[in-house]
DNA sequence: TCGCAGGTGGTCG
DNA sequence: CGACCACCTGCG
């Protein structure tokens, strides 16, 4: 297939968007660009400049029509993020600084339900374990996506399929007890009347809270977790997930106690507002990268 | 060796 | 409710 050239873009780095901890499908090559697969599409991204020096992004394996009805979307190129950081960098030195380590980060619109079993598998877990975890899952139990140099793609598993397994048969994938967390959603999601049934009912949530709320009824999800298939899932990106690095971020930039979620999410809904989910990415890239 | 890693569910008080 | 605590697994 061929290689689709988008021109002219801007607040964009996909080492920032696909290393902050969003994705798991995604993986770095020698030469700086990334192969992944998400939607069924399997394609490699690269950042290059033009003649006139003008920043692009390459896509091999994309022809117009799939940038225009998914990569588009996908990486959210309708959001004017220079807008968003200026708005989050006023009056506020740390978030400045955080902004300007992550200044190419965008929030990727992912799958609703790709979203939901990543981030059921993610918790407390470590992200290398949680890329092989989708890894084996999909391999072993999706349909092939495609190919990109001579390495197989598979996609995620749908809940049907979910639904059917076992944690007998589940065992090679190396979930440990995250294995019934995700059979027991894929029964929920099918008893439902299927994902449509379910993106629908989560359409009518007002706020994140609303949208986080209704999550929370699928075994395994909790708090942080369905604030972040609101986020990742859903587009909402006035959730704010607050994880053991938040936490920390926030504690040492903001001074608030690190126990204290609440104060957390109340200090983010006051001054990050409709922004939280993409300032969450900032000072979530900031602090992984001063602990490293 | 044992604690830890993008938490959650179950059980107490 | 809010505070604990066990939990699969692999790695340092």
């Amino acid at each position: 297939m061929a290689k689709y050239i988008y021109k002219g873009i801007k607040d964009f780095d996909l080492d920032h968007i696909f290393d902050c901890g969003q994705c798991f499908r995604w993986t770095r090559q020698d030469n700086g660009s990334y192969t992944g697969i998400a939607f069924g599409r399997v394609v490699n991204m690269q950042v290059s400049s033009s003649e006139d020096g003008i920043h692009q992004l390459e896509i091999d394996g994309c022809c117009e029509e799939d940038f225009n009805n998914i990569w588009y979307d996908y990486l959210d190129m309708a959001r004017d993020y220079g807008a968003v950081k200026d708005i989050l960098a006023e009056g506020d030195p740390v978030m400045a600084k955080a902004i300007e380590t992550g200044t190419g980060i965008r929030i990727l619109r992912q799958d609703l339900w790709e979203t939901i079993v990543s981030f059921i598998i993610s918790q407390n877990n470590n992200i290398p374990r949680i890329k092989g975890c989708i890894e084996n899952l999909c391999r072993l139990f999706g349909e092939k996506a495609g190919e990109y140099d001579g390495a197989e793609y598979y996609n995620i598993p749908s809940p049907e399929v979910m639904a059917s397994l076992t944690a007998d048969d589940l065992a090679p994938v190396r979930l440990g007890y995250r294995a019934p967390y995700l059979i027991e959603t894929a029964r929920q999601v099918l008893a439902k009347g299927g994902m449509e049934t379910v993106s629908a009912e989560l359409g009518a949530a007002a706020t994140p809270d609303e949208a986080c709320e209704y999550l929370r009824q699928f075994q395994g999800v909790g708090p942080k977790v369905a604030s972040c298939i609101a986020l990742f899932g859903l587009a909402r990106l006035d959730a704010f997930p607050i994880d053991v690095w938040v936490r920390r971020v926030m504690n040492r930039l903001y001074e608030i106690d690190e126990k204290d979620v609440k104060a957390m999410s109340a200090y983010a809904r006051e001054n990050f507002g409709e922004n939280g989910g993409i300032a969450q990415q900032y000072l979530f890239y900031y602090i992984r990268g001063l602990d490293e």
